[in-house]
DNA sequence: AGCACGCCGACT
DNA sequence: GTCGGCGTGCTC
């Protein structure tokens, strides 16, 4: 008996399986999907088993030293998924394994995750007979159970339960446990659904069974959380699965304990929040078929559940399902061959649906079911866009006179505030204005951004960070000044002018904790705070009925991104964070200041107008042939020798020239911005498409090429 | 990724 | 003459 192994060693010349003999004694354990610790080269290295053949290899091929857990084997979905996300990011086999699996279960971890033990106490049959005092105690604890944790009758009495067990009175019982538990919850209610929840509701009910893709276009506070638990219900009574996915942000403790109320068990959560023996637990608690539904992040799309009958993406226009890093994966992709493999429906639900998504539905190659009234019956709220041109005229820099006196008026009526801005830290740049110079990353070509409550300048790209100067390091003058604003700053700020109200921050430097984040939104929804400012993080998904007003410090942040796509992030970055004002019967006011109120893109988010905002753009994106008239993709190539690299780029460029049609449009190749990212320089190319092939197997062929030249690398970037 | 092999310069 | 620089190529 032979195996094919796919050996877990980070390198893409040797992504391809090794033969090897399987020695009699594994060969009724030996698995597809196990892992096994294999002899290659000099040392020993794991992977994965994905051929199991009788047929005698004709190469001298080594013997399996073992296998690593018996308990554990991707089934043949999860395998065949692997080879589906190489082929959609051109990664490498392993890597694509590497990313499916928690760190605890695929090969090559240095973990040291043990399975978690407890131990219970059983009563044997026995004769009456006599029992010391300390001996009855213990056996009281089995009044009304037949069976007690050892732990709890070890605090009675340690030396009678000895003599008990020696006795044979009492046996031991030891289980598994898993360490992640959910919190008890009261059981929650299904709510009465509103005629158009229970339409929408009914429309992917009809589906259940198909491989179906719907949009679920509800606006803010549309109570599409209730239309996915009644169906997940339905799924549930029908035998099947789910699979619910969710941005990190909207995974809080609010939406999970509605889906623990409703359903109590058999969910399994996956997060960044769980330490690698949680999700160790997690991940073959579904493996073992013992979830019906899963909730997670991005990576849950990969999680072991079979005889999935839905497969829901909340905010499905969210960011965080594409992954930045390798491999370069849409979760939406994974998602729609999942829904196929299965034949089960995949709802987006989003009240601002990306335009591909949204211009699908529109062409019926998703089905299209809109919410437009919120389930409370509460108006939408009011929304007023502040020129902050005009406000510097009068000296308000930083907070509008409206803005300002809106947040007095909240404060008196003891109504919660939740303030945006787009920014972390403290200032943008630290500038001497004696001599000029400006704090720069010594690895990156950006500067600096000035960290104030740790005296820190940090590098947002690289991370590199250095102590601020009491003055100038170049000229040595007491003349540093700070410019920009930053979450930071504008805490200070406020906290000088509302000297009386309490004020909560909450950005990536003051969620850094496990635990931190959902802290944040517990003491703020519990009413402790009147102000809560931050980062994007403040406008997903939450839910705080006493918060009526909603300000956006900064819009102009958003908008000039340089990315395609900043009309339409902003668009519902804004949406979003409004959608935080008024859930519950309080009318809510947003305040939006930019300094291009007259912008289009602002002017919809002002009329609430989606559809305005979808035609807008859509002719911009026709005009300037991007997405969903274009594909694109976008191919990045670094290197630390600048004369090579610019060599490199400029081949690549008559390569593509030369090999593609010319109704695939090549942009560049231009540097990157910036061009100088911790010690590499780095070029850019985008590709426009309409027909993935023969592009793809070209980018194949420039990846492959590229694997074996090791002064430059190769990046290649699917957008969505 | 590692590690061996192998072909050229600098040295006890 | 030998030590060791790291370019190239292989690992069932």
């Amino acid at each position: 008996m032979y195996v094919d192994v796919l050996v877990e060693i980070k390198n893409k010349q040797i992504d391809r399986t090794f033969t090897y003999l399987v020695p009699l004694s594994l060969q009724d354990k030996i698995k597809l999907g196990m892992i096994v610790k294999v002899p290659f080269g000099s040392k020993q290295v794991e992977g994965y088993v994905l051929k199991i053949t009788n047929e005698v290899a004709n190469i001298k091929v080594k013997e399996i030293i073992g296998i690593k857990n018996e308990d554990i084997n991707l089934n043949q979905e999860l395998l065949e998924l692997g080879k589906f996300l190489q082929e959609e990011s051109l990664c490498s086999l392993s890597s694509a394994y590497a990313t499916m699996l928690p760190k605890a279960i695929k090969a090559k971890n240095n973990t040291n995750v043990k399975k978690k033990y407890v131990t219970y106490l059983v009563k044997n049959e026995f004769l009456e007979k006599k029992f010391s005092k300390a001996q009855i105690e213990v056996l009281k604890l089995f009044v009304d159970k037949d069976k007690i944790l050892k732990k709890d009758a070890l605090l009675v009495s340690q030396s009678a339960v000895k003599t008990l067990l020696n006795k044979k009175i009492l046996k031991e019982e030891t289980k598994e446990i898993y360490r992640y538990n959910f919190k008890k919850v009261e059981p929650d209610e299904k709510k009465k659904l509103t005629l158009e929840q229970e339409k929408a509701y009914l429309k992917i009910k009809s589906y259940l069974g198909s491989n179906k893709t719907i949009l679920l276009h509800g606006v803010t506070g549309s109570g599409k959380t209730e239309v996915y638990l009644q169906i997940i219900e339905q799924v549930i009574n029908n035998g099947q699965t789910a699979l619910v996915l969710v941005p990190e942000i909207s995974l809080t403790p609010q939406f999970v304990e509605r889906f623990s109320a409703r359903f109590n068990k058999g969910i399994a959560l996956l997060h960044s929040g769980l330490s690698d023996g949680e999700r160790y637990d997690e991940w073959r608690r579904i493996n073992a078929g013992d979830v019906k539904i899963v909730i997670g992040v991005r990576s849950a799309i990969f999680a072991p559940l079979t005889n999935i009958g839905i497969i829901i993406f909340d905010e499905e226009h969210s960011l965080s399902y594409k992954q930045e890093n390798n491999p370069k994966y849409h979760a939406l992709a994974i998602a729609l061959k999942r829904s196929k493999t299965w034949n089960c429906p995949l709802v987006l639900g989003s009240a601002t649906p990306s335009l591909n998504t949204i211009s699908r539905a529109l062409k019926k190659v998703y089905e299209y079911v809109p919410i437009i009234k919120r389930a409370n019956g509460g108006d939408l709220p009011l929304i007023t866009l502040v020129d902050m041109s005009e406000e510097m005229k009068h000296n308000h820099l930083i907070l509008s006179r409206a803005l300002e006196s809106e947040i007095n008026k909240c404060l008196e009526k003891k109504e919660q505030i939740v303030l945006l801005l787009n920014r972390r830290g403290h200032s943008l740049i630290v500038t001497c204005s004696n001599c000029g110079y400006t704090y720069t990353c010594s690895n990156c070509d950006i500067t600096l951004t000035y960290h104030k409550n740790k005296n820190q300048l940090r590098c947002h790209y690289c991370g590199y960070t250095i102590y601020k100067d009491k003055v100038c390091p170049k000229c040595h003058e007491d003349a540093l000044n700070y410019y920009g604003l930053g979450t930071e700053k504008l805490e200070e700020y406020l906290h000088k002018i509302f000297p009386q109200a309490k004020i909560l921050r909450m950005d990536a430097d003051t969620t850094q904790n496990k635990g931190k984040y959902e802290e944040i939104i517990d003491t703020f929804y519990k009413g402790n705070y009147d102000i809560l400012l931050g980062t994007q993080m403040v406008s997903k998904g939450l839910d705080f009925p006493n918060v009526t007003l909603v300000g956006i410090i900064n819009a102009d942040n958003a908008l000039f991104m340089p990315d395609y796509k900043s009309n339409e992030n902003t668009f519902s970055l804004l949406m979003q964070a409004s959608g935080r004002a008024g859930r519950a019967k309080k009318k809510g006011h947003v305040i939006i200041q930019s300094f291009n109120i007259t912008h289009p893109v602002l002017q919809c988010v002002k009329e609430n107008n989606y559809f305005k905002f979808f035609k807008y753009e859509m002719n911009l994106r026709k005009i300037l042939k991007y997405p969903p008239y274009y594909f694109l993709v976008q191919l990045k190539l670094k290197g630390r020798n600048y004369e090579i690299l610019t060599q490199e780029i400029k081949k690549i460029k008559y390569y593509l020239d030369e090999k593609l049609d010319n109704d695939v449009i090549i942009l560049g190749p231009a540097t990157s911005n910036p061009f100088f990212i911790n010690n590499y320089y780095q070029y850019e190319i985008l590709i426009k498409y309409k027909k993935i092939e023969p592009l793809k197997t070209i980018l194949k062929q420039l990846d492959s090429l590229y694997v074996v030249k090791n002064n430059v690398s190769l990046d290649i970037d699917f957008f969505y």
